[in-house]
DNA sequence: CTTGACCCTGAAGTGCGCTTCAAGGTGTAG
DNA sequence: CTACACCTTGAAGCGCACTTCAGGGTCAAG
């Protein structure tokens, strides 16, 4: 059994995010120790680095509530959870594509600024004015 | 002179938008009329147009009122434009490299995915749980 | 017996860019 | 005169994932 502190180092986490996950739902309700402490099965690790793995490809916390209930359901398929991975896919692809938007777009108007001079011949700010097209 | 709905209609923005532009520095204060309304100059179209584009290529709203500032100020340089675009680009390099990750590693585990068969033998799960390593 | 590290709670704060709400005043068309 | 669209204000709400704060209790070492 684990205190909170155990647990929330052995995950990685910090106590406060281990105590809004489970706000969250995210983990068990633990059992509680004379003192009220809480008291956490060891497996309660396990779980916490799901969560932390799963966010670091980008599922929210909803998100991954929800691959833990499909994880828990007997009825569910293989492919519920791919589906939720190719949804996540989906909206990784859509934000790379807006940030290349944007990269392509400071790239060039950074290449045709000679830094030198003042302001008032900035071809970026003149871009952001719209003086001209490009 | 515009009322702040033509104005935000001109600018493409909302009329709360507008207020809250205002209130952040980002336009200057307007004048008001007789009963109160707010008067703008025709040329807040081009400020609100400046505002939107630098947003849609990734500044945010406090990094804009940089830019307006500098725009404004003749000690400027293009250059010091320059640096701030360069430091943007830098961000959304950085985004972009940790979505592209995400979106890697997302892409081998559906590709991993039969589809198929029950989520106790899911390998996307399985790689949260990472009860193996790839 | 005090110090310090741990634990508890509920509520509020953070950043960002608005949006929404509550509660009004104004202007004009029919 | 009455709708209805516009304008005003200040404050609160949203989503996200925590963090911080205020104000306390617990426990082991020295």
């Amino acid at each position: 059994m684990l205190n909170i502190g155990e647990a929330a180092q052995q995950g990685g986490v910090s106590v406060e995010a281990l105590r809004y996950y489970e706000r969250q739902g995210l983990i068990a309700t633990p059992g509680r120790d004379g003192n009220g402490y809480r008291r956490f099965e060891p497996d309660v690790v396990r779980r916490i680095r799901f969560i932390k793995r799963a966010q670091d490809v980008g599922f929210t916390l909803r998100d991954i509530s929800d691959l833990l209930s499909l994880k828990e359901s007997p009825g569910a398929s293989c492919n519920d959870v791919r589906e939720r991975a190719l949804g996540k896919l989906d909206e990784i692809e859509a934000k790379i594509g807006m940030l290349s938007r944007m990269r392509d777009v400071l790239a060039e108007w950074t290449d045709a600024c000679p830094s030198e001079g003042p302001v008032s011949a900035c071809p970026i700010l003149d871009a952001l004015e719209q003086r001209d097209e490009t």
